[in-house]
DNA sequence: GCCCATAGTATCGGAAATGATACCGTCATG
DNA sequence: CATGACGGTATCATTTCCGATACTATGGGC
């Protein structure tokens, strides 16, 4: 059910490299951790950040993170539910390589706005 | 032929960040990218570091990084045929991003090894 | 009674990424 | 004349990812 990822990895000595990067490829995690930097969020305040993910995709993006201990998945017993997400500690370790992600992209393509909310 | 990547990309803010992980995704480019940055590398040199790697992936991830323009792909009209791989200027603004997926790597998985050839 | 909001699941199908395997050309060596 | 080194291609199968769509539960407001 969850993905298997982070199979092999035989890779030498450059294999931290991979193994960083498996945990933050699929198309909207990089994204997803970047705004959560900022602080907690709601289920459906992720979903308005990314306006092209699926209601599938985020849950499953966020579920992995959840179970790779980067994110922390509070539910609040109400209705109509509510759920926050947030940074874990371990989340926090991976600002420098999102920011590093950020900052390449600004300089380099075509990615230089910041529009805030 | 080439692979269609960079498509869409409509995030907003932390669009940078996935504008960057489109460039070396793939499973074998981050790799790739951070054994160049320590030296020119002929074809079967890369082959030797990455030894799951098959000749197809290789050849299509150097491919996509030379069409990206990072890498730079200088063939010697020998027999047998010499060719060799070296980072671009361009190539080389990865080294922030590479080094901070690797530090993180090193920090938080089983690999902080090196083993010099 | 009916609709809305929230945060999901379930199911299906297609597209894309990756892997396995076999083959190619040329010259040097034995 | 067969073999090996090097840097590839070609073809096919599989795995994995991703998107579209529909459905669910619950309580409050009208």
């Amino acid at each position: 059910m969850t993905r298997i990822r982070h199979k092999s990895l035989a890779c030498s000595p450059g294999c931290a490299v991979e193994a960083t990067l498996q945990y933050i490829d699929g198309k909207w995690k990089g994204v997803i951790l970047y705004h959560l930097l900022h602080g907690t969020l709601r289920f459906n305040e992720i979903r308005k950040r990314l306006p092209n993910i699926t209601q599938r995709m985020l849950t499953t993006q966020l579920r992995e993170l959840e179970h790779d201990g980067f994110v922390l998945r509070t539910v609040y017993p109400e209705v109509p539910p509510k759920v926050e997400y947030s940074l874990t500690t371990r989340g926090r370790t991976l600002e420098p390589v999102i920011m590093a992600l950020k900052k390449w992209g600004d300089e380099n393509t075509a990615f230089g706005q910041d529009t805030p909310p």
